[in-house]
DNA sequence: TGATATCATGTAAGCCGTTACATTTGCAAA
DNA sequence: TTTGCAAATGTAACGGCTTACATGATATCA
């Protein structure tokens, strides 16, 4: 262990300044309670002095750190730092840090990473889908911590969340799908066991294909992880079964690539052979070729709103209400009708 | 502002427990210093309470937080947001929790952040580059905060790193394509003012041109931002030029990927008409079409080495080594034979 | 000129843990 | 039973900052 060097802390620069620690206090978070003369003065030595506040120190005088915490899966997939991005962006400009923690899809380090930034004194936190221990949420109200949920709206829902409706989303995608004729469905998903917004997305095909008299059991279902690898994996798969889809839909983008990349290898067409559907928009959907069919989410914007709301609420009290956003669905190339010629 | 239920605190254990502060503190740190039935009502009253240790407060108290930060330009790019995902699992595999901000590619905000994480009570940061305000650093050597620059390996820097040589890795690839018979080569480039492996790449290419005996100051420049779209308009400029390149060089392959989509809706023809060449090997760049030829950056690894650096030397004084990883060129089909019948 | 309001500054009590040191307890050996 | 030592526990100082309250200085007005 390295010995530091002494820190200035607030005495000495008070010490240094001839003043007294509260008016050092004073002049940096108060400017305009000190005379101009002194203020400056203060300024002067704390510079020279290289001082910076204890944040630590300042979080337990003040009780309260300006700090909000956000807890993601990943910062590998594109919509949550894309999201994120926005988020931090906002917070800044009302005056928050950011905390980011990242759990690997696992509720047991989700809940390890909300008791830390807990602790760290994060005034409010940012969380992703609604589904976790009931637990949390109990700690969550013991520690007076407000927690805003994110990148799903389930109406009804008792926590405030500001998102998109998964199902509603999907379900009018599976609609269009099946429109063109579509009637053997596939879909590549993320493990649904702790993910709400996975489960809303199958359930919302399962409507849609209920909706047109198709018999949702017959939607063949495969759960992985979220690489590129995975999708491509799932896809082979599906496409040496007997009963092979035409239609294939993916949990998010970075799997339909990986589908996409595996039809390539196989010399299967798309979407003349089989259409494939993704999830998300990331810049991966505009880029592949074929263009991506797939739904896009505003997560921008989500981040922003998200921000907004959990800053008002912290600094002046305004609650938090829901924000239903709206994903939309975008069409490009490998989406097209269900071939005939198959059996 | 809402009126927070009280917080649990050590007292309050304590004094539910029947025992002193001490002996809770030691269940929480020492257990094997306590005797096994006090330790386990502690634990009891503990649960029951919802305690969770104040972090300010025992950061103070211990003087050392067993968090290290981290400092990248965005989370937007994968390239970073893979480098910091490993990153991060490595330094919880070594107990320590990661800090992350980002700077939107300023040195306002990063030098901010930087003295926002060492607030904080960063036990060490990560940095990303070398270049910056001499100030800075002397202000993280006043506060004692050992810092660890990476995605940049510059041979014989002050500065410990952790990364790769960005100007050898640029030199190779630009030698191959030079050897592929081009002569006018472009370079779409993040902004150099303070980046230096932006600038590195740079002199890279020209060094490689001034090798292969070609006019180093032919090179076309052009400095953008880091967006597809800024890589599609600084591609269609350079292809409506009067000296129109064979060979455009991307600073990393976000922007090649942006030159990519131009060039389609140009319908200029590649590799035929002009070859692309990327940097960094994102996911993106194996499935744009056509795959994208670039440089291959390893990302994790790196931020692997340096997670375990910054761990090894906070906890054991370790004295920190610079590290340099290989990046690999990566060829496939956007590089080709520079066309011939062109004036 | 004295009373009063206003502004600038100082004093000192917390905030919540950790840990050096002091004290008590429990147990084995004599 | 007493002695001695280790183990378990307690006491209290300390870390750096904020802030309620007290004090002192200056300006305002009758």
């Amino acid at each position: 262990m390295s010995l530091k060097p002494h820190t200035p802390t607030l005495h000495d620069v008070a010490a240094a300044a001839s003043v007294s620690t509260a008016t050092v206090s004073r002049c940096l978070n108060f400017p305009d309670q000190v005379s101009e003369s002194t203020r400056i003065n203060v300024i002067r030595v704390i510079n020279d002095l290289g001082y910076s506040p204890n944040f630590g120190a300042k979080a337990m005088a003040a009780r309260r750190t300006n700090t909000i915490g956000a807890i993601i899966p990943t910062m590998e997939n594109a919509i949550f730092a894309r999201g994120l991005q926005a988020f931090q962006e906002e917070l800044r400009l009302h005056g928050f840090t950011m905390l980011v923690a990242s759990t690997s899809y696992c509720p047991n380090i989700e809940e390890e990473q909300i008791r830390s930034l807990v602790a760290r004194g994060a005034d409010a936190l940012l969380l992703i889908g609604h589904e976790r221990d009931p637990e949390i949420y109990r700690f969550l109200q013991t520690q007076g911590v407000p927690a805003l949920v994110s990148w799903a709206f389930t109406p009804g829902s008792v926590r405030p969340s500001i998102g998109f409706n998964n199902r509603a989303a999907i379900y009018e995608m599976a609609t269009e799908v099946i429109k063109l004729g579509h009637t053997k469905l596939a879909l590549i998903s993320a493990e649904t066991a702790m993910n709400d917004r996975a489960k809303a997305r199958h359930v919302g095909i399962q409507n849609a294909m209920t909706y047109a008299g198709l018999k949702p059991s017959s939607l063949q279902f495969i759960e992985t992880t979220y690489n590129i690898e995975d999708g491509a994996n799932a896809f082979e798969k599906l496409m040496k079964s007997d009963t092979r889809p035409t239609a294939v839909f993916c949990g998010n983008d970075v799997l339909a690539v990986g589908a996409l990349r595996c039809a390539r290898e196989m010399k299967i067409s798309v979407p003349d052979d089989v259409s494939i559907i993704g999830f998300d928009d990331i810049e991966l959907a505009q880029v592949a070729y074929p263009a991506l069919t797939t739904v896009h989410v505003p997560h921008r914007e989500m981040g922003r709103r998200a921000a907004i709301a959990l800053a008002n609420y912290v600094k002046e009290g305004t609650p938090i209400k829901a924000v239903e956003l709206k994903a939309r669905l975008v069409f490009r190339e490998t989406l097209g009708p269900a071939r005939k010629d198959l059996p």
